[in-house]
DNA sequence: CAGAGGCCTG
DNA sequence: CAGGCCTCTG
């Protein structure tokens, strides 16, 4: 998409803001379930000091939702990308913190390392009881429960995207017309997210106006935007999500007919202009985007994607530095699609499935291709970089066909890289799954007990990882002088979220949801407590914490049912 | 005894 | 990460 964007944004000299002007809608955030994710507030009210959220009008409500489409599914492509990218780039974002992973003992942080720990048989369960129940509070039903993640998690795509959208907008063009810089500057932030106009309510921010808005309110004002510009960002604006949507629905045709059905379907049930409509009411549950399955489509998607300790002054030393750059083109990974589409799309077909040299084995279908995705533009865009800016020439549109080769997804037979890297980013979710629920997520996965007890032993290393940071941040910050566990705290910018990300999330592709902060922060705030108190003298002090952290599990997504990450390994 | 978890090692 | 080995649970 971005490659779409830039591309035409810029070849026509036009402020790519025209084009994509960040609409925003936030979800109300006293909203009736109330997300009491206090990260999730914060986000929202941080998210820039602007918050101006676009009033949906019935003109440009339609105009908003391909928008919202577009964002949408390029950052499904994106994701596929980032998928699909093989090591030898993801190192390349690896090498600022390379070695995570095998330093883990430095400096013998990490006491009991080396020698096997002595059995201590423990009554597990009783004493920590306790401390479970205070840290966690009274559960509310699982099903209020899950809703309340849904719609953070919503929440969260919303927010990604509205960062994404800016950040089309400030890098896509800095060298625009004048015109164009001062348009960026309309846009606070990234506006909100809109919504769809039931389930969630818009909420309007008088105070940040979205270029939307200006266009609709300032009609009368001449000197937002040119007539003639704006004449013309309409026009492309049509054009462009027509464009898009037609060549998603033939892809996706091609790709997954069953599922291009059902969404014809909706739509029709929607009625011809519900086509961008984003969330029918109740959980916001319809699709964002038509790519991924209707049943996965509107759950609850990922967040912003990094980890870290900050906020707390006392913290500090390994929060800050979360130095990113928000600038990267957003790219649009794509994996060649499947079979031919339509020949008229071919050109935009094009760009969106941009060949990536890595990425030829492959068969992507639209079940590869994660809906997550990396909310946080920051983030996310981080590693969508060269092929944003590799311009697709008409010869590229020959060589789709090429790409455009059919698809054998492995199925069953084993455990591929794709499937590893799901499972990290579910880990985000969750950190004791079941062997069911894995079942469950790992739909095109032949489960056998061998299959089985390697997914559970990833999700053992991966605990092991986790718990081996944290408590090796916990003790930094113990000697760095932290006297408040509650002053720990992982947020974004923090090194622990970092060295996690880098772990779990390498792409930056995956926007990681802040309810995983917030987890990380408790499992940083225990180990703090049990070293201070001296716990850790006990051989098996860290089951405790364990029990306590097994229990912050919250539901996955949807999305990672149908997310099929079966792609081949790029094995030439 | 099987299987989940965990610890350690390579 | 995968392996090996051990503990605990059912």
């Amino acid at each position: 998409m971005s490659q779409l964007l830039s591309h035409t944004a810029v070849s026509r000299s036009l402020d790519p803001c025209t084009l994509f002007p960040s609409s925003a809608v936030e979800l109300p955030q006293g909203y009736e379930l109330g997300v009491p994710l206090r990260e999730a507030a914060q986000a929202l009210a941080m998210t820039r000091t602007c918050g101006p959220a676009p009033v949906p009008c019935a003109a440009d409500g339609e105009q908003l939702s391909d928008e919202y489409l577009q964002a949408k599914r390029a950052r499904v492509e994106s994701i596929i990308q980032g998928m699909s990218l093989p090591p030898a780039h993801q190192a390349l974002y690896m090498g600022m913190e390379g070695g995570l992973g095998k330093g883990r003992e430095k400096g013998g942080e990490v006491p009991n390392r080396g020698k096997r720990k002595p059995r201590v048989p423990q009554q597990q369960g009783a004493g920590v009881a306790g401390q479970g129940a205070s840290a966690m509070g009274s559960p509310p039903t699982a099903e209020c429960q899950q809703l309340r993640e849904q719609l953070c998690f919503l929440e969260q795509q919303l927010r990604w995207l509205q960062e994404r959208f800016s950040q089309v907008c400030d890098s896509g063009d800095a060298a625009q017309t004048q015109e164009g810089a001062e348009k960026v500057q309309l846009l606070p932030g990234k506006a909100g997210d809109r919504v769809g106009r039931d389930g969630v309510t818009t909420t309007h921010h008088p105070h940040t106006a979205t270029l939307w808005e200006k266009d609709e309110e300032g009609r009368g004002n001449a000197g937002v935007l040119p007539s003639v510009a704006r004449v013309l960002s309409q026009a492309l604006k049509h054009e462009l999500a027509g464009m898009t949507s037609r060549v998603v629905d033939s892809v996706l045709k091609t790709v997954w007919p069953k599922a291009a059905s059902h969404l014809l379907q909706q739509q029709q049930e929607l009625g011809p202009d519900a086509r961008g409509e984003c969330f029918p009411a109740g959980k916001g549950r319809k699709p964002l985007a038509k790519a991924p399955p209707p049943s996965t489509l509107g759950s609850p998607q990922p967040e912003a994607p990094s980890l870290s300790l900050g906020k707390s002054s006392q913290a500090r030393s390994f929060s800050t530095e979360g130095v990113r750059n928000p600038h990267q083109a957003p790219s649009v990974g794509h994996r060649p699609g499947s079979t031919a589409p339509a020949v008229e799309d071919s050109q935009l077909l094009g760009q969106l499935l941009v060949y990536t040299p890595h990425n030829h084995r492959g068969s992507p279908t639209a079940l590869e291709r994660w809906p997550l995705e990396p909310p946080d533009a920051r983030w996310a865009v981080t590693k969508l970089r060269p092929l944003a800016a590799r311009p697709l020439g008409p010869g590229m549109v020959e060589g789709n066909r090429t790409l455009l080769t059919p698809t054998y997804v492995s199925f069953g037979e084993a455990l591929t890289p794709g499937h590893l890297k799901k499972a990290k980013l579910m880990f985000f979710f969750t950190r004791y799954p079941s062997s069911a629920l894995l079942r469950s997520y790992f739909l095109d996965v032949q489960f056998s007990r061998c299959i089985n007890s390697q997914l559970i032993k990833w999700f053992s290393n991966f605990r092991e990882f986790y718990y081996i940071q944290v408590e090796k941040f916990a003790r930094q910050a113990l000697l760095e002088g932290v006297t408040e566990a509650t002053a720990l705290h992982v947020s974004r910018d923090s090194e622990l979220f970092r060295a996690l990300n880098m772990h779990y999330n390498k792409g930056n592709d995956f926007q990681v949801p802040s309810r995983f902060l917030e987890v990380a922060s408790l499992t940083l705030q225990e180990f703090f407590s049990a070293v201070r108190a001296g716990r850790d003298v006990d051989p098996s002090w860290k089951k405790p914490i364990y029990k306590i952290i097994s229990k912050l599990d919250s539901h996955i997504p949807e999305v990672f049912k149908a997310a099929g990450c079966s792609q081949e390994l790029p094995h030439n």
